[in-house]
Parts: C-alpha cells; structure tokens; sequence
DNA sequence: CGGAATGATATATTATCCTGTATCGATCGT
DNA sequence: ACGATCGATACAGGATAATATATCATTCCG
C-alpha cells in the first residue's frame, strides 16, 4: 500500500535510531503515540502531513519539495553529511570494522553462538555511537587483545569477558543522555574508512 | 490550523503555476479531485502524505527529509537553481524587467487603467514562461516600440495595439503544452540579470 | 454576446487517520 | 529471577481527510 512514501517513513526510524530516541520518547515529545508511530514506521500506516511534520521537527529535520532535476546534487549533499555523520573517530570505525570481519571470518570461534550475535549486535550500534576518550582506549585493548587468535579459537573464558564488555561499552554510548554529547576534538575525518 | 504546512501547500501552488498546470488538470494526473486541491493549496485542509506525493510526482517534487543542520547548503542549491529558473533566455528576462519599470514609473501613461493591469499580467506570465525564437523578436520590437515613449504618454492607439499583441503572445505561451517544450539552445545565463 | 475554462465553495457520504488504552513477547540491567 | 523498557498489535470511538457532484463568479476567447 504505502510503497510510496516508504523512503520517507523508513528515513524517520532511521533518524529516530541515531538519535537512539525511543518510539516512546518520540511519543512524547511529538504529541503522537507510540502506536501510531510505530505503525508509520512500519509503514502499516501513513501519516498525515501534520503528523509527519510534528515528527519531523523533534528529530531535527526539515520537510522540503525539491525538484526532481536537483535531487542528485541534494543528494550529494546530504550523502556527506551521514558519511561523516556522528562524530566518530576513524580509529573507532577502523576497529569496529576489523572486529567485525574477525567476527565474519570465523564463526566457529565462538562455542556459544548467542555470544557471537550479541556481539554483533554490539558492534552495530558502536558503529554509530561515540565514545569518550577512555571508553575507546577500553575498546582498544579489549579489541587488540581479542583479534590477536587469528589461526585457533581463542580461550571460551576470554571471549565471554570480551562479550561482557563490549555490551558494557555499548550500554555506557547508548544511555548517554543525548543533549550532552561526548566531547570529542574537531578533526573528524582523516584517512581511508575501514568500515565493511 | 495548518500553520506548520505552510510553506508546503505554497511551494505546491507556487510549482503548478510555474508550470501553468490548472488545479482540474493537476487533478486529472494525479487522481486527487479539483476539490481537494483547491483546499489544500488554500491551506483549508491538510492532505495525507499519500496525496502530498502523488501531487508532489505530477509536479516533479521530490519529498526530501533534510537535518536542519544542512538547510543552509541545500537553500543555496534550491535558490540558485530557481534564479535561472524556467529556461528563460536573458534577453526575454531583460525586456520583461525593462517594460515592467517603465510600466511602473508612469501608471498614467495609460488612459484606461484596466490596460495596464492587463498587460502587467502579461508581463507577470512572460516572466516565466519560454518563447520561442520567433515569438522573442516579436517581443523585442514590440518592447523597442513602446519604450521609446519615455518623457510623454504614446498614443491610446499604440497602447492598445501592444496589449494585444503582448496578451497573444502570452496566450501562445501559456496554452503551449508542457510536453513539447520550446527547443532553445543550451547556453542560457549570461551577463547580470535585470529583473526588478 | 455566448461558450469555455478557471478557481472557490457547498453538501453529503465514505474512508481512514488518530487517539487512548491495553496487552504481548523479547530484551536488558540489577 | 525480577522489574523495567522496548517494539509490535489489537480494538473502540471521535475527528477529519477524501470522493463525488454541483454551483457560482470571473476571466478569457471567438
């Protein structure tokens, strides 16, 4: 049914996610329900435009009618913009990357196969998280120690501390309140992206 | 009531006119009735999303979410695009500006008043709206002609030829289809632009 | 003048958005 | 294991978007 505006819909979960806001929250600050807006994102349903805009303006974004000439330089634009998105470091993407494809490589290095996905899902979200200065020198170490197996398993009992605190990082990102946001120098972007 | 929309709902009218696309013709292509579009550009009723999109197609809209943030960088690339607008030679955007200050200087150059008010639409359309070469030249005499009038009125004669003239040349404008678009060379900003 | 097209309205009927509330399963932190 | 939170769903009722026609005043063209 709503095939149409599904670009529109599914770039709000995503702009909703980044900002790690709950569906509640939105809720709350946008004067929608939870339900409703759930069934927006799913795409069950379609707003009305007020509704959109009311959704649109607690997540930062502006509703705009551009010509379907200029849609590649508009899209250029807002393409850099989410390349360098969050302030993440290239040092903390390079190693979200290299863990992952450490993960990738090798399933079987993992005897409890729910570790591997929660790690996973760790990973994902500290693709786009940022982190204080000492919790990336922590995912440093965590990190270096743990792709250091490359030929044989490593040990059962250090990769469930591995997993423990990673999703300890993960949590310490995720519930970091938004309206402070991590102090992090301006130099942003440096070399080649290593992400997979 | 709808005071968030706005600027939508304008930049919808605002799209059709340019296109000289009637609200029954919008209606017909996009399947909304005349009706409903009617109030929607008037702000009377705000549409669903689905009907902002299928509007938005038929006028070759793009609905973009844009972060706040990069609204600066994408009103740039909106309004320079807009300035060279339609494909409007600078010559045919130069005489309008030239007859529409010469108009405005000496509202009593015309005896009858409803002749100014018919050619400053005229002028208003031919603003916008391509000309083809030979319909240009015709334009260029007619403006040389009535702009030699500079200290005195021109004769009520005179005036009235070049309403007609200007207003048939608009209703060859407007009544051309979009579809076959007038064939004019590539090379279209030159120099500054004289519009008032 | 007479016909055609436009935009603005009116009314009645249908469709569906939207809210409010409540529950469910899954997940996460203590 | 426990309580808390999250996303997905269900359902009832009130609000309103949307359709389908029709009319009216203006304007433009022959």
């Amino acid at each position: 049914m709503g095939y149409k505006t599904e670009h529109i819909t599914h770039q709000l979960r995503a702009a909703r996610e980044v900002k790690n806001m709950s569906q509640r929250e939105l809720s709350a600050r946008s004067g929608l329900t939870q339900s409703h807006i759930s069934q927006i994102e799913r795409g069950t349903m379609e707003p009305g435009l007020g509704s959109l805009v009311d959704v649109a303006r607690v997540l930062d974004l502006e509703i705009v009618l551009v010509p379907k000439k200029l849609m590649p330089a508009i899209g250029n634009i807002l393409d850099s913009a989410s390349a360098m998105s969050d302030t993440l470091t290239s040092e903390q993407r390079k190693l979200v990357g290299r863990v992952d494809r450490w993960l990738a490589e090798g399933r079987d290095r993992f005897a409890i196969t729910s570790d591997a996905d929660n790690l996973k899902d760790s990973l994902a979200l500290l693709r786009h998280l940022p982190l204080s200065a000492e919790e990336l020198e922590k995912f440093r170490d965590l990190a270096m120690t743990l792709l250091r197996w490359q030929s044989e398993p490593p040990p059962a009992k250090h990769v469930s501390e591995f997993v423990h605190a990673i999703r300890s990082l993960r949590n310490a990102a995720v519930h970091r309140d938004r309206d402070d946001a991590v102090p992090r120098s301006a130099y942003a972007l440096d070399e080649e992206d290593d992400d997979a």
